[in-house]
DNA sequence: GGGGGCTTGTGAATTCGTTCACAAGATAGG
DNA sequence: CCTATCTTGTGAACGAATTCACAAGCCCCC
């Protein structure tokens, strides 16, 4: 639907826009102005309406938008109206943490599967799923798609673990390693890397005023 | 030292290639161009020369750059000369991950304290320490200074604790809460929300060629 | 010691993202 | 029906970040 490629930093704002129409659904508004947006999320009502206008005209000159009618394009632009299956690949600390996560299945992120190396752990029930081999990945794919896949396993595997969800057939991947990762061009990768968040708040610590 | 405000991306950039600086140690090598740090970072040249033109010229033309030299003076741009004194805050599946991480103290952020409000949780050792209230927070921190305080509570938990965490007299505020917090001027607050990385991957999966 | 080959450091040009500012609609009230 | 008020949608202006392009410096070798 957008014209032209939309800027990353735009669709996070799309993201935050989404939750603030939630909050303001269910505390019962049904009309919101591009003002009121921008006041919970730290913006202002110009980049609410530009960043809206990449998409569409959704407003009422004079009103402002609909709730329920915002929050439902929200959701279609954002790719939120499917449900999308994950796996977790490296059930270790952080892999069962976001097994256990209650937020993704909130927004239609199912975790259909885990994955791990360690055969302690292969053929054991966690998280109401059976832990499964990597190796079995790409046949598991066959049957059944995964859209996504969560890596996390140590940064030392990462490359390789990513080079076999590639060669599996999986197409989004979101990385937790920290390290810079190379997939081809038709695969997505999104990496948070928090050891680079804490970095740049010990560099905003170290340089105030 | 920096001369004007530094932009987000150039720091994150810089994290990164401290990274890779520390990768060509272990391998080795003494000296590297900026062209092969670009390489790895998927930048350009041009991107790496300008990034660390901001903070002075540290290369020889010609050369390249001396890989030990650079590595310090990296550490020292991001402030991880020091080590940071870090608090976790909700010990609880994500908060019980990042406690046991060891990426953190690597990096000189050394986990000191773990917060709940949860009675069953607070006198219990867990990962070292013994897990204590939200409430003794202050005091704690008049003893010995805390840097960085970890939210890792519920989400509509999460202002409350930052108000408690402010209070305290703690200026450093790294957030996993999905959601968008208030803290004074003189307080640093960087947030990873995890729910936004997954939407912007949907959205990008969804508009894909 | 002078020339050739590299690579840095940085203004200038360009591209990208945000903010401004206002015409175009919409509503409400007299 | 006309006026006053409000808020959207969007070109145009502005500002920030990236890329270009090249002079300046360094090393090596002949
Ligand atoms: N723990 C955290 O809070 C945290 C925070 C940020 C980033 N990370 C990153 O997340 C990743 C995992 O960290 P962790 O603390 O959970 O480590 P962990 O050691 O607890 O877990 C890693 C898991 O991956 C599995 N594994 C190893 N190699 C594998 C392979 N080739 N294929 C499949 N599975 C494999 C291991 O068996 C283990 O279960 C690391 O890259 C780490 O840097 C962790
Ligand atoms: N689990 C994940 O993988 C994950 C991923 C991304 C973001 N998050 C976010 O991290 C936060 C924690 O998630 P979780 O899954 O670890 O939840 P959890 O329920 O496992 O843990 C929350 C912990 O916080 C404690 N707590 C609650 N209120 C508190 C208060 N007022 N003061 C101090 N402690 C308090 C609880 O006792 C519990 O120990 C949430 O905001 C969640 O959205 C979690």
């Amino acid at each position: 639907m957008p014209l032209k490629r939309i800027a990353d930093s735009t669709v996070r704002r799309l993201s935050l826009y989404l939750r603030f129409l939630e909050e303001f659904e269910n505390a019962g508004l049904t009309t919101v102005s591009s003002e009121e947006l921008a006041a919970r999320g730290g913006t202002t009502s110009a980049q609410v309406r530009k960043d809206l206008s990449f998409f569409g005209s959704f407003g009422k000159r004079g009103l402002g938008y609909q709730v329920g009618e915002l929050t439902q394009r929200m959701r279609r632009i954002l790719g939120l109206e499917r449900d999308w299956r994950v796996v977790i690949i490296g059930v270790g600390k952080i892999g069962a943490a976001l097994a256990q996560y209650e937020g993704f299945r909130q927004r239609g992120f199912r975790v259909v599967g885990l994955y791990d190396s360690d055969s302690a752990k292969i053929g054991r029930e966690m998280y109401d799923l059976y832990v499964r081999s990597v190796d079995a990945l790409a046949d598991d794919n066959r049957e059944q798609p995964v859209d996504i896949a969560v890596i996390a396993v140590p940064a030392p595997a990462a490359q390789r673990v990513v080079d076999q969800v590639v060669a599996a057939g999986i197409t989004g991947i979101m990385s937790f390693a920290p390290i810079q990762l190379h997939v081809p061009s038709d695969v997505t990768l999104n990496t948070v890397n928090m050891a680079m968040e804490l970095e740049r708040l010990s560099y905003a610590l170290s340089n105030r005023e």
